[in-house]
DNA sequence: GCTTGACTTAGAGTTAACTCGAAGCGATAT
DNA sequence: ATATCGCTTCGAGTTAACTCTAAGTCAAGC
């Protein structure tokens, strides 16, 4: 019922280079070995492993997941703490979303303007006639 | 009636150095100079500088922005070659911001796991017992 | 005429996040 | 029993995008 490494990485578009680099890292701190040394995970560990991805993506740096990820290891004493950290994130994350409708929104302008022939007389390139 | 290149750097959030660099790698083709050889920008620059953060900002490689930005110095005949890489990265953009509400969801569905006392017993650390 | 401050260049150094290579171990297939 | 496969570790190398240093120029103020 567990999953090797490069089952893993497949399933979230990973290498296992990566998983054991963020292993090493201290990104997965709950994934069991089998008695050969070999990584394990769990259904839990995907779940996990899927957070840990989200945060990433997201744009958290690795150092800061390994720091929700030490609290994490630490137990329920820390919870209030990792919600704190969820919750700042979240609100950057807001932010982002903000600032890509805000670039998307110019990249639709200047589509527009390509489209119209009016504008071919006022193109970059012309403006900087001596 | 146009900036340094530091009043440029403020209005931008960026550096003197990184602007330099910019330049250096082809990003900013009109830039023209004093005749001490200052880099003195002009309100067309701040309109180029601007998209060009834009598409920095949103992911574009600068090696991708430079290609654009030799488009644009090229003339009007590259016009239908900048509008469909616009467009081609305008959909890129989309993807980001769906991947951004995805883990946006997935961060909330945590906090809210986290702000639910029922769930103390579930917590990823006590999923590890043997 | 000398200092100060903003600019110039070339090129070296930094950082984050991988990415890879080498050498080796353990379980299965011939 | 030997080859192969998939994993292991350690540590070095890579890449993108800066980031900084050193040495120097130029114009303005005292």
């Amino acid at each position: 019922m567990n999953y090797t490494i490069n089952e893993v990485a497949r399933k979230f578009g990973l290498t296992a280079h990566t998983l054991r680099y963020y292993d090493k890292e201290g990104l997965l701190p709950f994934v069991e070995r089998t008695p050969s040394g070999n990584r394990t995970f769990t259904e839990d560990d995907l779940n996990w492993i899927a957070l840990i991805c989200c945060l990433k993506d997201t744009g958290m740096p690795i150092k800061e997941i390994k720091s929700y990820s030490e609290r994490a290891l630490k137990g329920t004493e820390t919870i209030e703490e990792r919600k704190r950290m969820l919750m700042e994130h979240r609100m950057e994350v807001v932010r982002q979303m903000e600032k890509l409708q805000e670039n998307l929104k110019l990249i639709d302008d200047k589509i527009g303007f390509y489209n119209d022939p009016a504008n071919i007389p006022l193109m970059e390139e012309r403006l900087k006639r001596k």
